[in-house]
DNA sequence: GACTCCTTGTAGCAACTGCTACATAGTATC
DNA sequence: GATACTATGTAGCAGTTGCTACAAGGAGTC
């Protein structure tokens, strides 16, 4: 491999923690080049653009994240939609992964708005959420599995939204309340 | 009223249009004055700086906003938990209403983000939404009002993110499918 | 008419944005 | 040792950002 090659992915590897840690607040070049402990002239010789700094980093965490969701509920008994919305919801508020969730929803502003990595980002990232509830889903026959899948994520990216501008005293009330909310 | 504090009205209607129709994408000041129809000069004669500026529409979106919700669903007998946030998806989902959440949850991001006005904001919106459910929530005596005001706020706004990224057909499956979701 | 205040235009500044041209040092190949 | 390719630094460009200094026209008051 070369040292081109290998700066990538030590770069990929730090970004992603920036990123994690940071949001989208600080990516500019200049800011990431920093965080990323090489000079901004340099990342973009390992890289082409900044776009493709962000998606690769982006494709590190998105990857991270479905690996820690695929852990955390494994892909065995189909569970019921309250159950499994129940399970992901003590998991996606956790103290580990609240960070990412709360990337996911800056991502899904940032492509709201239009900006250049973000949209295809967030495409990919939301097929991957539709294909884990889909594989973990027990729905009886007839039901619509897409719309199900739809709301059970909709529930998920809620509660991180919510999560992101409440004290943690209420968040910490909200899973509970939510689990009431369900059916069985 | 001065000139100023009248053009300071029109300024802000017409911006509440604009961002209500592009988001936060087009915000910067020379965008946002030409929006309004004057020179970047003269926004910063009406307002002091541009954080009040968006302060100061984003105060007539919420006030819009929440006269929208008072509106659709008033004050008159409690609903239950699910019964109310089926007519609030309803509701939020519709054509008319849907750039209001999407507006929203660029918002929330921009305050994850920690840019200038919109913490306050969110802090602000929020508050109303609270006070918006809890005066419509049929609880039982003893349940947690304040984690279940949070939890339905989390399910709408959970609607409106996944609503961004998806495609009309998908999200409108999605409400029907969230509504078999629910406890009686 | 002089004076003052409200309103508006012109011009520009310093900082930051993404990105690039150019030079240079090292290293590998023949 | 000449040549070519990889890797890195210095410097800077053109565009955008939020904001401001300065001047001047107009309107009202003495």
């Amino acid at each position: 491999m070369s040292i081109r090659d290998a700066q990538r992915e030590a770069v990929i590897e730090r970004l992603a923690g920036h990123l994690l840690a940071h949001g989208l607040a600080r990516t500019s070049l200049r800011q990431l080049a920093q965080a990323a402990g090489v000079s901004d002239r340099m990342l973009l010789y390992y890289f082409a653009d900044k776009a493709e700094v962000l998606a690769a980093v982006m494709a590190r965490v998105a990857g991270e994240l479905s690996l820690r969701l695929a852990e955390a509920i494994p892909d065995g008994a189909p569970l019921k939609p309250a159950e499994l919305v129940r399970r992901a919801a003590a998991f996606t508020t956790g103290p580990d992964m609240r960070r990412f969730m709360r990337l996911w929803v800056e991502v899904v502003a940032a492509a709201a708005r239009g900006e250049a990595p973000f949209s295809a980002i967030v495409a990919q990232v939301m097929a991957g959420f539709r294909h884990w509830v889909d594989t973990r889903l027990d729905l009886p026959e007839g039901a619509d599995r897409e719309g199900t899948a739809a709301a059970i994520i909709a529930v998920i990216d809620g509660l991180a939204l919510v999560d992101i501008c409440s004290e943690d005293e209420i968040a910490a009330r909200m899973a509970a309340a939510l689990s009431t909310l369900l059916a069985e």
